[in-house]
DNA sequence: TGCGAAATAGGGGAAAACCTTAAGCACAAG
DNA sequence: CTTGTGCTTAAGGTTTTCCCCTATTTCGCA
C-alpha cells in the first residue's frame, strides 16, 4: 500500500515538529514537505504533489485560508485540513468556502489527525466535535422542513404568485408576468397571507426563503 | 483498552450479518445486540447500554428516525449512526435533527464504518461524503460573510431600524418602537435603500437575513 | 469655524396594500 | 342533477406606505 503524502504548514517549527511526530506513529502517512507560510506553500506545490496539505490558519505572508483558495483552484484533487486555535465561525465558513474539506482545532484530541486524514482521502469533510455541531446545528435551522409545508398547502398559483413576490416584484410585475390583473394578485398575496398565517411581506419573504422557493441572497 | 460496544438494528438478517462480520475485523469493537426495527432497539436498550447504535433508518415497526429521537431523549449520551440506502435531504434533515451523529450511505466505503464509529465517539459527526459534501454546501451558502457588509456600511440606527423592517414591523410601529416620527423611519428606510442599493423591503430582508440581523424563521 | 454626515421630521401626490365582495369554473359528493 | 367546496379571477373603496424634496439640529473632524 502506498503510503499518504502530506505537506506541513504551520510558522512554527516547534509544532510541525510535533505534528510530523504524530504522524510518524502511522506506517502508512509520510510527511514529504513544510512549509511555514502560504507562499511557500504554493511554492513547494509546484514540484511536490502531497494528496494532504494539513496547514494552519494563522501563517506570515500569506494565511492558511488565503493559500487554500489558491491551492483548490490550481490542484482541485488535492485535500486540505486547516488548523486553527479558534472555533471563529467566520474562519470556518471561510475555509469551507475555500474549499477545505477538514478543520481541526489545535486542542482536539490526536486520534483527530488520523480520522481527518482518512476521512477526506475518502472524499467526506472532517470537522473537529464543535465546528461540525455548529455546521449541523445551522443546517438544522435553516433547512426548515423544507418544501414540505407550502408545496402541501398552497395552490400551484399561489406558488407561482409568492415566488415572485419573494423575488422582490412588484404586484404590478407579478401581474405583467402572469398576464392576470394587480387586483387578482392582490387577492392571492391576501390568501397566501391567510394560509401562512403571516400578516406581511416580510413573512411571506421569510417563509419563500425558508422553503428554498428562492435564493436568500441575489 | 475496553471495546466499544455497539447495537446493530437493520431489518435484514444478512445485511447485519455482513456489517458485523465487517466489524469482527476490528479487535476493540464488539456488537452486543441485534435488533430488527426500531421498537426492539428501545426494547434492547432498557438492558443494555451500548456506546453506539449502528441502525438502519428503513425499518419496519418503527424507523431509525423515530428510534433516534427516543433514543436520545432517553439516553442523550448514546450515540447514533444512521444508514440509509438514500442521500435524500429531508431524510438527513431529520436525522441530524433527531440528534444523530452520523449518517451512512449503504454503498459507503467500509472504511466509513470505522471512521465514523471512531469520529462519533470522538464527538464529531460523520456523514459520507456525499452528505457532507450537501451539508457543507448548505452551510456555506446560508452563512453569507456574515455581519462584514452591514456592520460596516451601516450607521447604528440605520441598523436598528433595518432590523425592525426586516422582523415584519410597519413603518408606524417602528417609529413608535423608537419613539421617533413615522416620517423619521421613512428616511431611514430611504437612505438604506440607497446605501444597500436594493430598492424594495424584499431586498432589506434579505440583505438582514443574510447578515444575521435576523433568524429566517419566526 | 465651517463642513459633511447622522438623526430628526414635514408636505404632497402617486402607488401600493388592505378589506370586502363576488363571479366563473371545475370537480367531487350527495 | 344539484349542491358544495376550492381555485382563479377581479373590482370598489379606504388606509397606509412610498417617494421626492426640503429642512432643522447636533455632532465630530478638518
Amino acid at each position: 500500500m502506498e503510503s499518504i503524502t502530506i505537506l506541513l504548514a504551520d510558522d512554527h517549527q516547534l509544532v510541525r515538529a510535533g505534528i510530523r511526530s504524530l504522524l510518524n506513529h502511522f506506517a502508512d502517512i509520510e510527511v514529504v514537505a513544510e512549509a511555514d507560510n502560504g507562499l511557500q506553500v504554493l511554492d513547494l506545490l509546484k514540484t511536490c504533489k502531497p494528496a494532504i496539505i494539513l496547514m494552519d490558519i494563522t501563517m506570515p505572508e500569506m494565511n492558511g485560508l488565503e493559500a487554500t483558495t489558491t491551492v483548490i483552484r490550481d490542484y482541485p484533487d488535492t485535500k486540505v485540513i486547516l488548523l486553527s486555535m479558534y472555533a471563529n465561525e467566520e474562519y470556518v465558513r471561510q475555509a469551507l468556502q475555500s474549499g477545505a474539506s477538514g478543520y481541526i482545532l489545535k486542542d482536539a484530541a490526536p486520534v483527530e489527525l488520523e480520522l481527518a486524514i482518512k476521512s477526506v482521502l475518502n472524499g467526506a469533510t472532517y470537522l473537529s466535535p464543535v465546528i461540525s455541531h455548529q455546521v449541523v446545528c445551522d443546517y438544522v435551522r435553516n433547512t426548515g422542513s423544507s418544501s414540505h409545508n407550502l408545496q402541501g398547502k398552497l395552490t400551484p398559483r399561489q406558488l407561482e404568485v409568492l415566488k415572485l413576490i419573494a423575488e422582490g416584484c412588484s404586484t404590478k410585475d407579478i401581474a405583467a408576468s402572469l398576464r392576470i390583473s394587480p387586483k387578482t394578485v392582490e387577492s392571492h398575496r391576501a390568501q397566501l397571507m391567510d394560509r401562512l398565517e403571516t400578516y406581511d411581506v416580510v413573512g411571506l419573504v421569510k417563509l419563500a426563503i425558508k422553503n428554498n422557493l428562492i435564493k436568500s441572497r441575489d
